[in-house]
Order: C-alpha cells, then structure tokens, then sequence
RNA sequence: GGGCGGUUAGCUCAGCUGGUCGAGAGCACUUGCUUUACACGCAAGGGGUCGCCGGUUCGAAUCCGGCACCGCCCA
C-alpha cells in the first residue's frame, strides 16, 4: 500500500457511504461487468427480467426491497462466475401516464381533446422523454446491477411488434374476441377496467324499497334497491325457486312502476330469500349479478345510463339527459308520489370504485375486446401443480391456483389514447381485420375484396397488462430468434409484491407458455409488503410514504439494503429504521475491522490453523458461509444477513480480533495471513448485500485480483469446521465471562488487573487472562473466588457488601433452574418416556448448575 | 359469506416437524469504560405468566378445539 493510500485509510475512521456509492457505481458500470454477452445457455446463465415499474413511478420502499432482493441474488450468480442478466425497464402505464399528463394539460387550461389523438401521444412521448427514466436512475442508487444498455420499454418498437404478434396469433386460435358485455366502467378515466382494478370499500347508502304491482291479481311485490334509476332497466323480477312466498307467481308478470313495462317473474337460485323482502329485481344492464341471472335467462339487457354518465333515450323522454344523481332523485319523488315508496333505510355495504380515478364504478354493458382464458390457463395451472414454477412461500400456490382454477375472460380494451392501439381494422360493413401491421392489414383486405382505404383502426388501447405479460420474453428480442432468447430464457426466477400475482405473474406464466414454449421463470418469490412504522400502508397520499432514496442519503445504500432484508419475513413487516441503522453500522464496523487489518497486515492472504483460536474462526466462518447460503437458497433473506451479522460482529470482532491483536501488532505472519484470509472471505460473502462498503474495502486488499463485484462467491468448505477447536475456543470465552460477569458484580474497576493463579487441571492460556484483565503469575495470598481453573486473590476495592447482595441475586436465579431440573428428573414420566438422550441432558445441566452455584460461593 | 395470516421483552421482529428455549436479535433502558479498528464503539446487566380458556402429552411459545382482537385476499 503506497503512503497516500495508508495515510487515507488511517484517517478515515468513519464509513461515508456518501463520498464512496457515486464513485463506485460509476466504476461498476464502465467495466462491463453488469452487461453479460448473448452466449451459453438459460441452464448455466443466470436471468432475471425486473417487474417493470411504471414509467410514472418514483423508487418506493416495495421497489427497493424487490431490487434488494433481486440484486443480492443477481450478485451472488455473477461471482459464481455465471454470466448473469437483470434486464430492466419501464411499462407504458396506459391509464396512470394519460392521467397524469391530462393533468398537466388541465394545468395549461388544455385538455386531450383539444390537442387530437395524435398530437396527445406525441405530447405524452415528450413527458416520457424527460421523466421516464427516473426510477431507472433511482435503481443506480440502490447499487442495482442491471443491465443499463439493455433498458426496455413496452412501446419499443420490437416490443410493439410483440404485442401485435400476440394478439393476431389469440386472435386466428379464437381466443379474443368481440362482445357486449358487462364491464366495470371508471367514469373518471372514461374507459373499462380490469376488475382487478376496482377497489371495494363500505359505503352507507340509502335502500329504497319499491312495490311492484302483480299482474291480474292486488299483489304487490316489493324489491329493494339503492340505485332506484336503474328500475328504469328492470327486464324481470326474480325470487329464488324455494321460496315458498312466492312460488304461485313464478311465470306471472309484474308492471314496472314510472314505465310500465312487463316484467316477468323468474326463479332463480342467486337470489338470497333473507334479502330485503326476497324479491330481486333483475337490472341486466346495469348490474354484474343481474347480467349473469339475464344472460342465463334471456332477458333483454336494457342500458338506461351512458358511459357519460347521463340518462340515454332508453330511459324514456322524461328522463334522458339527465345525470344519474338527478334521475335518481327524480325516480324517487315520482315513485313517492305514486305511492309505490314503501320504504327507506340507510344500509351499508361493499360498493366498487375505481383503483386508478377513485370514481365509483359504474358496470356496464359495452361492445369490448375480450381474451378467453381458460385454454391459456390450463398449462399455467400444471406447471405450478407440478411446481415446475414454484411459488414461495407456498401458500400463495393456493392463491395462484385458486384463481386461476376460476379465472374469467379478460376484458382487454380499454378506452385511452396512450397504449398499444388495437391490431384491428374494419371495413365499411364492420368486418374484422387483425393483422399485425397496417400494411399487412390491407393487403388481407384486399384478399377480402375491401377496398383497403376504407378501413379505419380501433380506436381502443389494449390493457398495459396485457404487453406486460409478455415481458421476460419480449425483452430477450422475441418473436425474432434472437441470441438473448436463446441464452436467457427461461429466466431463473421472479420476485414480486402479493398484490400483482394475478395482474403479471399468472399471465406471464401463460402467455410464456403459449409463445415462448416455455415456462417463463422456475422460481416466484412474493416478498413482504413493508408497511409504514405505525402499521398503515404506505402511502404518499396517506403521508406514511418513506421514500427509499432518503434513506440512502442518511444512511447509505448498504445499509437501507440491509435493513430491508433483515426485516423481511413471510408476513408483511413494519418498516424499521432500526434495522436500517443495524446495517449502516454494520458497514462501518466492516470498514473499521478492516482498517485493524489492513494496516497491519502485508502479506498474502492463507488459512493459517496451527493454533485452536484460528481454526475456531475458520470453522466458524465455514458455518458462516453455509448458512447465508442455506438462507439465499430458500429465500429466507432475514436469516441470511442476521447469520452473517452475528458471524462478524460477534464472534469475528469482539472475539477474534481482540485474541490476535497480539499477535497482529507483533507482526506475527501466522495471524495476519489468517486474518486476511477470513476478511476476504467476509468481504465477498456480504457483497451481494452490502455492495459498495466491501468494494471499497476490497481496493485495499494486498493480493486482489478483479474488483470484487466480479470476485468469487465463497463456498463452503466443511473440510474446516472444526468442532474440538470450537469447544475449545468456546471453553476459554466462557470462562472469560464468568470472570468477566463475576468483577463486574463485585465491583472491580474495569481497569484494574487483578492477580489469580491457575489450580485446576486444565491450564487456560494467556488469551484469557488478557481478555479477563487478570495477572496469572501464580502470586501467593488468601484466594477470594474460585472461577472454574482460576483462583482470583482478594483485593482492597472490592466493595464486600455490594457484591454479596450481586451475588445473592445471581445464586438465586441458579437455584430456581436447579430446583426445575430437580422436579423434572424427580418426574418418574419423565425418566421413563423421555427419550435417554433428553434425560441425560437435563442431568448435565443440573449438574452445571450446581457447579456454577459453588463457583460463586 | 368463504379463505389466509397475525397476537412472544417498552418498540420492530425471530423461534413454532413438542424436550438442545436456562425463550433469542436489533433498538431502547441500567451500570462501568477516552482498553492505540470502530462511541455508528467496548464490557457487564435488567426486562417476557410466549392474547385468553380448555385439551393431548412425562413434557406445549411450539400440536388440537374454542374465544377475543388485528390485518390481508376472494365473493
């Protein structure tokens, strides 16, 4: 090490990660290392495709845990020496982008309809441009090692191309199609949603109920309703075929009150006979439960509400343009005045809204582009049964199948100007033309006798999921028989939050199945959901939100990473800047054993096992690495990185280093060949979680080769676990902290030496008299305390009154556990059913009791 | 309504194929330390009837049943 180097290093005693992650980062990206070549094989090549945020978002706590996650294991790979691929990139994010930029023209007294469809999408390209490789950005923060060069995007043009091969190809096998439908309308974007989209909350309404007039007889049938301006598209009456109130009425009709219209009276088993007065009226046109009970019964599917919100010409003249919530009020004084009201109440419950405008859905039915999933579900479902694609932890196998057992047909138009425009082309007489361009489009309208300038485009965009679905494999150059295809897919493994299980994984395991030929990634890992410290969701608008990159300012990338993995768990956790502040001092206490080190130690790094404290730490270590590994393997991150603290804090610092800095000073080669053997190992092993602290520390190592990042990951070596050193070694700290535990409770200072000398069998080595501050000369007087092989002399500071009361606490806390252990082996059960093995332990540590109850007098 | 998960130290969490748990960790707390790597530190310590009730067992934080409260998902 030249002297400007040691001098740096002597003088930084704290770890900045501030000054260190920016400069680091940058080195990382210009060697390459992150940028893996087209070559090999999926099997001997590590892959990940990054779930791609939106191009709106901003870097949150979920984002970062996920990119933890995933760079630890992307690390871990490229050490092994795997050419290892994390490809990354954003999603169009069809409703939140056109949201966010209507907004903005909304800002300039603007709106997309004054711009034009075309001059809108330019102007969203443009807000793209400038914000959209924001979070790109924020993941170089976190130490991400992606694949920068290889950023995608969902409206590439290859990956456009993707999409429109999909969709032809689900198209030609009869998969999708077009239908009137119900869908779950969101006025606040003015387009369908996905069902997943829509969120239930309780809200207290008013139930109105309403009497129906029976038809040839003085009966009335009362039905209950809160949207009273849907009876205005009432087709039927239902009650439920066992009704017994009811039973001569089926067949019969009613009179819709205001309209007029007959109804019929149906029987069907969906309706609950405990509702209201058991009498349901039947709404196909505006409710998703009565379209399921109209369609099952051929009834007309009355649509009296527009997508504009306004009553449509179908709600009759007196009505027509008005909103819902005037017709709503309308219909009631109508009703009150005929005296068909028979009663109002408030009642509560769950009501849809929508999860991107917040506006209350309004259901439906729409002529939509539909994908028909069953086919494509069945594989996906298989290969998850047959854990070809695991999910971990396995109770989300449940989920996945459960839904997928279930699934629906996909409702996969929506009504934006920023997306995937549909593939479709109509003629004049509304034929279907799905072709995978426009070119293409017109040469098969005129193979279909069209004249092809007369065909117009769909106006609708496709669901962002749906391009989304097909990211592991568009990414890799799909539909081309592209080398990064070849080489990186099957991807190895996914990490996602809970909550897109349905929304991206499903439908990537199926559409990776259906074109790709394969089973998109083997492993699924659903990682916790962090929560705000008070156990709310995080969220900006709540104001719970805590955003990862100040985080990092505070405290380092390191130790956000860290933190986030030591708090994971399989259930959702609560965000704790504790273990944040754990891992940044973690990083500065590898910085400062490393400094003790380095500046000690010249010499090339060996394991060096003549004495027991040095093949005890190399055991220790071995045990050490197989552990974090067993952690990684199982995706038990929290156990991974806890093991790895309590290795090198614990029994690495305050226990090794201490026993050889003797010998370290002395300039002893044993000891520092060791040492920088064991700081290696440390330095590689926690890399993949604490990245930028140990390449810096890494620059300083006498005998480095490559930067670490692209170093070897250690492998365990169980040829050096020791156990006799460990006891050993474990023998010797117990016994420096009874003496340890015994001066502080009689009160000796902690500097003072006190002299002992050694009388049983076993001699303990100087290490210990060290560590426990005690002369063992052998020097003659009245022995105060005995402690295991050692005698400790009297001595004048001892406060006798003091470390009487001290030790009468600690003998009574060692004669309740003698007294339990003597009831339990008094137990005749326990003697006789007890396997022997128990037994005789529970006999060793009464045993021990005893003795440390004499040990203290 | 159906399903899943949780309830362990002041706080955030481990442990849960029953004995090795004499119930751990980090933070917080107490006491003592400017011990030439680190006060983002060192040493020692205090703190828990493992939500409640019942059962199985020689033995239960761990298994079974019930109850209470909290959270999530699906309808």
């Amino acid at each position: 090490m030249n002297t400007a180097r040691r001098e740096k290093l002597e003088a930084t005693t704290r770890w900045d990660p501030g000054e260190a992650e920016a400069r680091i980062l940058e080195d990382w990206l210009a060697s390459g290392a992150f940028n893996p070549p087209a070559e090999g094989s999926p099997e001997e090549n590590f892959s990940i495709a990054i779930p791609p945020p939106n191009v709106t978002g901003a870097l949150h706590m979920g984002h970062a845990l996920n990119g933890t996650v995933q760079d630890a294991l992307t690390r871990i790979n490229r050490m092994q020496g795997r050419r290892a691929l994390w490809l990354l990139g954003t999603d169009h994010a069809g409703i939140g982008t056109q949201m966010v930029v209507e907004r903005e023209l909304r800002g300039e007294g603007s709106s997309r309809h004054d711009l034009g469809r075309d001059a809108f999408v330019e102007r969203v390209w443009e807000w793209r441009e400038r914000y959209g490789s924001q979070i790109i950005e924020q993941y170089k923060r976190l130490g991400a090692s992606c694949d920068y060069d290889r950023e995608r995007f969902t409206l590439d043009e290859g990956y456009v191309r993707a999409v429109y091969r999909v969709f032809a190809a689900l198209y030609e096998k009869g998969h999708i199609y077009r239908d009137n439908y119900m869908v779950s309308f969101d006025p606040g974007t003015h387009s369908a949603i996905s069902d997943l989209e829509v969120v239930n909350e309780e809200v207290t309404d008013t139930l109105y109920s309403i009497g129906y007039p029976v038809e040839g007889s003085d009966e009335v049938l009362t039905v209950a309703t809160v949207r009273p301006e849907t009876m205005l598209a009432d087709t039927a009456v239902a009650i439920h075929p066992d009704d017994r109130r009811y039973r001569s009425l089926i067949g019969g009709h009613c009179s819709l009150p205001l309209v007029g219209r007959r109804l019929p009276v149906i029987a069907d088993e969906h309706v609950d006979p405990e509702f209201g007065t058991g009498a349901l009226k039947i709404t196909p046109g505006h409710d998703p439960n009565d379209f399921e009970i109209g369609r099952a019964h051929g009834l007309d599917e009355i649509t009296v509400i527009g997508e504009d919100g306004r009553m449509t010409a179908a709600a009759g003249e007196r009505f027509e343009g008005m909103t819902a919530a005037e017709a709503r009020a309308t219909v009631v004084e109508a009703l009150r005045g005929e005296g068909r009201l028979r009663g109002e109440e408030p009642y509560t419950h769950s009501v849809p809204f929508s999860g991107r405008s917040g506006e209350r859905i309004e259901p439906l039915v729409s002529l939509q582009w539909f994908c028909r999933m069953d086919e494509l579900a069945a594989p996906a479902i298989e290969v998850v049964e047959r854990d070809q694609v695991r999910i971990v932890p396995d109770n989300y196998k449940r989920v996945y199948l459960e839904w997928m057992r279930n699934i629906r047909p996909w409702c996969i138009s929506r009504q934006l100007w920023w997306g995937h425009r549909l593939p479709v082309w109509y003629g004049p007489e509304g034929e279907e033309i799905v072709a995978e361009s426009e070119s293409a489009a017109r040469e098969a309208a005129r193979a279909r006798g069209l004249e092809p300038d007369q065909l117009r485009q769909e106006t609708d965009v496709l669901d962002t999921w749906f391009s989304s679905a097909l990211w592991p494999f568009a990414t890799l150059g799909w539909p081309e028989d592209d080398p990064l295809l070849r080489a990186y897919y099957p991807t190895s493994f996914l990490t996602t939050a809970r909550d897109i299980i349905f929304l991206w994984v499903a439908r990537m395991v199926m559409m990776g199945i259906e074109f790709a030929g394969d089973i998109p990634f083997r492993d699924v890992y659903v990682h916790p959901v962090i929560q705000a410290p008070d156990g709310r969701r995080m969220s900006k608008s709540l104001g719970t939100g805590i955003d990862p990159l100040d985080e990092i300012d505070v405290h380092g990338a390191d130790a956000l990473r860290f933190g986030l993995l030591a708090m994971s768990s399989t259930q959702d956790v609560r965000y704790s800047v504790d273990r944040v502040q754990q891992g940044r001092d973690l990083a500065n206490k590898m910085w400062n054993a490393s400094r003790l080190i380095l500046l000690n130690a010249e010499t090339t790094p060996e394991p060096r096992d003549e004495r027991a404290e040095d093949r005890w730490i190399l055991s220790r270590l071995e045990r050490t690495i197989a552990g974090v590994a067993r952690g990684f393997e199982a995706y038990d991150f929290a156990h991974a990185v806890l093991d790895f603290y309590s290795f090198f804090w614990s029994e690495f610092c305050d226990w090794y280093l201490e026993i050889v800095k003797p010998r370290l000073y002395d300039g002893e080669e044993d000891a520092a060949a060791n040492l920088l053997f064991v700081l290696e190992r440390v330095l590689a092993l926690a890399h993949p979680v604490m990245p930028f602290v140990t390449e810096a520390i890494w620059a300083y190592l006498p005998d480095r080769g490559q930067p670490l990042v692209v170093s070897g990951f250690p492998e365990s070596d169980p040829g050096r676990i020791d156990e006799a050193a460990e006891a050993e070694v474990e023998r010797w700290i117990d016994l420096t902290r009874s003496v340890r535990r015994w001066r502080d409770l009689v009160g000796v200072a902690a500097a003072s030496v006190l002299n002992a000398r050694v009388v049983g069998t076993e001699s303990p080595p100087e290490l210990v008299g060290r560590l426990a501050r005690l002369h063992l000369d052998g020097a003659r007087g009245e022995p105060l305390q005995t402690i295991g092989p050692l005698e400790i002399l009297a001595s004048a500071e001892i406060d006798a009154e003091e470390a009487e009361r001290r030790l009468e606490h600690a003998r009574g806390e060692l004669r309740s556990e003698i007294d339990r252990a003597e009831r339990k082996l008094a137990n005749r059960g326990f003697v006789a059913k007890a396997p022997p093995e128990v037994v005789e332990a529970e006999r060793e540590k009464l045993a021990r009791y005893r003795a440390e109850l004499d040990e203290l007098g």
